[in-house]
DNA sequence: AATGAATGAGAGTTCATTCAT
DNA sequence: TATGAATGAACTCTCATTCAT
């Protein structure tokens, strides 16, 4: 989260001095706040204004709209996360050990910015291309990870981007369940069990 | 979708006549298509009660507010979705290809009927309480199901309802990406390969 | 109260059988609660008709209107308050022993029916015509009562008119003050010392 | 009437910039024209811009609802109205020529603000509490004036509280008949004449 | 760069009244 | 006579956005 603000605003409206850029972040960790708790539509541009302690026009000094602002943040936030995990997942041994580190990092994330869950999940009803671009990178990144794994002969080969987004949808499932709703197990416990499940399989030998 | 009209409005409001019957059951489908292509927020009642073909105050004669009908929709679509993978897994002759038909059926579905999933997932933004009833059903059911499984010894033994979030998060994530998405690999397949994954796992042998 | 129903409804609308006399007297009691209760804004013909027991299409077989019926309520507990106070006075040896009767009658009374005092006073802005009607014929009544008095010498002679108006006004916020506000007074009480007032005046001697 | 706008506005809202208070008073002047008129229920807050000649947004800028503007209207008509009387009986040599000036002021400022008198009296059936503390506060002020008065002698002792009671009343609807329904007799003769009542008394001699 | 007053389209909701049964 | 479904005009309130200062 440390991140905001990474991403250029319309260049129109870029702050041109220091304070004008103090005056973007707090205007960008406000929405956050403002979006993560209250939802988009719930959501006021008095709101994020009040919270980041300036005046209602100053928003229009540097964002065109809500939507676009809205999309900032998607968009960094989608960063924030994915390089978030990238990071766990540096130095892993092999790849199943890179997915433990990596879901374990997910949930660990998502515990400590549940609002960054929110604000991406609810871009799919605000600004699904927005929405879409964050998973499509996510896929990829991670399909490229199976493919080489398997060309490497640590994981069975098999569909790649169908694998990716299935490890995805869990992922975020669990990160829901585990993050967001309630803290009831370990991270690490989350990503163990959940890993070994698809690391072994179901059936029974 | 046939299922519409199954959840009983409040009492107060509910219809006493088959007239009303029918002009409730009306309103529920226009409604459907209205929150599924337009999303809650933009959804008018005057674009529902024009679908319906009927005068706006009608819909006020029947339902409370905009959100009491999401609400009413939300709990109807899942009851449908739940009873119609539950249908398709009948008669399986073991888990993991009871995995496979729901699955399938899952995707077929949603590929029907898209609207249907984006109320449910939208629902998390504007009925949070009726999202989180939806999944715990779902879980609670699958849930029941791995632990028969195992104690019959078909799939191996683990901690079941966390494996069934992570199999519904798969679920879901494979079907908003091969349903509503795109169309681009049939239902059938996305099952197939996806219940390789889970029941051989990723590990190389 | 048990004098409801006196009012002519419109030739038209005037039920014809006894059923129907029955059923309009029922709506005339519901509406005097729902309107002294909620006030002739917020009353509304469905809770007149809940309170009645029938349905809300039958209001309109007996009312041309809300407000008509409003109307038809103002002009029968105006003369339901009228004779009320008029059969207290009656035999009252002289005119100062009659105002005391007569105002510890009002007092009592709206105390008893405090529903009354409200529709009565709030005809002021919904159908001012009854209102001054109805206070016409208060004015008239008191005024004669006044000139008779004057006449026989049990009280100094005087401006009429103005006189009753000015009585009745007293008459009317000690009823609000210690009738619907409160009633830590009793109602002889409030009577005997405001007819001292008026009686002796305040003039020291 | 030019104390319009004493009344604080919710902090919240309160105009932070001279056109802002203008704007305000603008406000508050078309909204005593249009209760004053149409009544409180058939008043629009349209009514209410479009006198003040602003846009129908402008209001929820300073108010909160249309009621939280009616009352502050109330707060500033009693004011009016209460300090008006006071102003008018400042100096009398004594207390009964006082009533006789405090009437007469009373009359004629209802002659000319009509709709003041309308308001305050509506507010018994829209805002109860405010109508409570305007009577309140007029009856305590009165309350003191008669108990100096007896306690110089002036006048004979008596039951303060109702004595006041009883005179606003005989003084309100005197307004009502003599100001608001018709102007048919001299301020100052209502006056002499209705004091008259009360200062001598009825009972003849 | 910052302020906050002003705007007005747009939405949900109410409810007296009508009318077919 | 009684029912209750259907109607739609009317209204209050919201809030993203503009703009003069």
């Amino acid at each position: 989260m440390n991140e905001l603000g990474q991403t250029a605003v319309s260049a129109e409206k870029a702050p041109r001095t220091e304070r004008g850029r103090k005056t973007v972040r707090k205007l960008l960790e406000a929405a956050a706040q403002e979006f993560g708790t209250r939802g988009y539509h719930d959501a006021a541009i008095t709101g994020i204004t009040q919270r980041a302690g300036v005046a209602l026009g100053t928003f229009y000094t540097y964002f065109e709209s809500k939507e676009e602002l809205f999309r900032a943040l998607v968009h960094d936030m989608s960063h924030a996360t994915r390089s978030h995990v990238a990071e766990a997942v540096r130095g892993a041994p092999d790849r199943l050990e890179a997915e433990r580190l990596g879901l374990a990092a997910f949930i660990a994330f998502t515990r400590r910015h549940p609002e960054l869950y929110r604000i991406i999940e609810e871009a799919q009803f605000v600004a699904e291309d927005a929405y879409r671009a964050h998973y499509r990178s996510f896929v990829e990144g991670y399909r490229q990870g199976l493919a080489a794994a398997a060309a490497r002969g640590e994981i069975i080969a098999g569909p790649d981007e169908l694998r990716a987004w299935a490890l995805i949808g869990m992922s975020v499932f669990l990160g829901m369940r585990y993050a967001v709703w309630g803290d009831d197990k370990p991270a690490e416990e989350v990503a163990t069990e959940a890993i070994a499940l698809v690391s072994e399989g179901l059936r029974a030998r």
